[in-house]
DNA sequence: CTGAAAGCGCTTACAG
DNA sequence: CTGAAAGCGCTTACAG
């Protein structure tokens, strides 16, 4: 193949082509595409009817090259496998990401490790081939690490959450605490005094804001917690917390789950056991998932909205890379949708 | 910003920074670093070190616009998100799409829409932008529209799955069927004689194919369905297909469903209406998910490996991308795994 | 308001 | 075996 000739048959038009028919110089087509200053209306015009004429696109490969951004954003998923698959959130957030990329002709690029140090070599991998413009950084941790990495790579990037460090970036903030504390409040009310937390991976900040929440929310109604336990998320884990709280001196009448898939494991175990929820035990997840609408009886849970964190934290990253920075947001926080998985505390027993 | 002055503080080294340090030309150092034919061994190693030293990589975006190749590949979901996020598939076939490619520099481009012109509209997007050098094609439907679009944007795919008609593009199967045929045997040799079955999308190849199996299967042992239901595949509308068959006027003893959440869901509203899983009637989900493991009772499902799946489809699309042509993969049938949501068939009882 | 040219950082025939 | 040059298809100061 002789580097002269086009590489398509016809050869799809390039800006030369447009150029040409037009009768101006490249130069000009590229300020009459872009909108840039400069250009006399009618000449800009022309240019834009015989571009159409054409169906000439600019070409995205050589734009990138010359302007050094790709219209690309990216999405590290750093998580156990078990963990992802059960987890409805980050479908849920990648469409709601896609529904602004997909309008302004942006693309995620995706990336699943297994690891902290496959991690690592995702971001440095996507900013040496200069891959995205900006990443979301998801999942934040504490003190985490990833912050500094992202400072040195010189890559933007949104949070998903308020870091608990300094970090120069904006964040998309979804309040979790406040579903916590209403289910606990709405336990008490039910007459409930012993209640256990069933919490996440304590190195991931949402699961210490949920295991805070709840420890809050029962000291203000003048309680203590029967437990609190702290797990990696996964059912599995959710269903041995659920198993050494039976097993436990005091028995729980009602749990708070750090995410419905644990919730659901744990109403496994508990019927497994032949406790009755919610005669004898309640059970509150959290995510607010379509399973939790299914199980049998329906989960009362903690509802948030990932699909609008999605599209948020992507407006805000589209802003970012655009104009060098952009406000945090706020969105609506989680909050307690009650189903049948609750319900009034046993009469108490002696033990 | 002057187009001299190089970009960054220290600039990053580019191939002429490479050939200057070791004294050769540009176009030979590429020769080197590709190892193409014609450099002398004692020069090439000379050009890799310094570029070691200096710590040079090739910049992508060069790369591609020379060379027209991306190192990307795409996959587009068209799936209403309530189906997506409840269902564990794709985490776990992506998961497994990010093993090759990530140890092969390539990056995964995923575009998540809602409809069939969005999914289209995604698909030439891909292709005027040259966003990718290959498309996964997953969902594979009924004399898929997709297989003549790929062909005149002629864009390399893998088919997940084998198609009913005629499509240039290489497949990677796994066999849906076994499974089903396996499951309905265990049931008629628990001694059910009326077996239902919730199946998927009809407009989906997987979804017919598990519901002919499931016929064959029936008919293979002298019985007829009791009833087979078309669905969404969504749980809601799992949950409705199951209430409707216990409304109807054969009660079936087991069904078959044709995913985990539909099996789920039919759980749910199976013991919601006071029916004993396996005791009066017994459930088979399909997917071997990990919320299957922590039901109760667990789920007997079909097992397959989505994993595996991705990384099989990925190798074929690379093999593709880079020869031309690639052969068809076979990976392994899923498979039963029997559990605790099937038992015998209750006591014939009169209507 | 417009044109001509250099530049982005690679790859690849073509000469020697 | 190696060098010099053209090409990939855009964008962007710089002159006029």
């Amino acid at each position: 193949m002789s580097p002269r000739a086009p590489r398509e048959a016809p050869g799809a038009p390039t800006i030369v082509d447009v150029a040409r028919a037009a009768g101006v110089s490249k130069g000009l087509v590229s300020l009459a595409v872009n909108n840039r200053p400069g250009v006399a209306e009618a000449t800009r015009l022309r240019v834009l009817e015989v571009a159409d004429q054409l169906g000439w696109r600019p070409n995205l490969q050589a734009r990138t090259l010359s302007t050094q951004t790709t219209y690309a954003l990216g999405l590290v998923l750093r998580r156990d496998l078990r963990i992802v698959a059960a987890d409805p959130f980050y479908p849920a957030f990648m469409a709601g990401i896609e529904t602004v990329l997909t309008e302004q002709g942006r693309v995620l690029v995706l990336s699943v490790v297994g690891d902290e140090a496959a991690e690592e070599r995702a971001y440095r991998t996507l900013a040496a081939d200069r891959r995205v413009d900006g990443v979301f950084l998801n999942d934040l941790r504490h003190d985490d690490r990833r912050v500094p990495l992202l400072v040195e790579l010189r890559i933007p990037a949104v949070l998903l959450g308020r870091p608990d460090g300094d970090a120069p970036f904006p964040c998309v903030v979804l309040d979790d605490a406040a579903g916590v504390t209403a289910a606990v409040h709405h336990l008490v009310d039910l007459g409930h005094r012993e209640i256990a937390h069933v919490g996440g991976d304590p190195a991931l900040l949402h699961a210490r804001h949920r295991r805070r929440a709840f420890e809050e929310a029962v000291a203000e109604r003048g309680l203590v917690p029967t437990a609190v336990v702290d797990t990696d998320f996964s059912m599995t884990q959710g269903a041995a917390a659920t198993a050494a709280l039976l097993a436990g001196r005091t028995r729980p009448t009602a749990i708070v789950y750090a995410n419905d898939p644990m919730a659901i494991s744990g109403l496994g175990v508990l019927q497994e056991a032949g406790v009755d929820v919610p005669g004898e035990v309640s059970v509150v997840g959290f995510d607010g998932t379509e399973t939790a609408r299914h199980t049998h009886p329906p989960l009362t849970t903690i509802r948030s909205d990932p699909q609008e964190w999605g599209a948020a934290a992507a407006r805000t990253l589209l802003t970012l890379t655009a104009s060098g920075s952009a406000p945090d947001v706020e969105l609506a926080p989680a909050e307690l949708v009650v189903a049948r998985s609750t319900g009034p505390a046993p009469p108490a027993r002696s033990t």
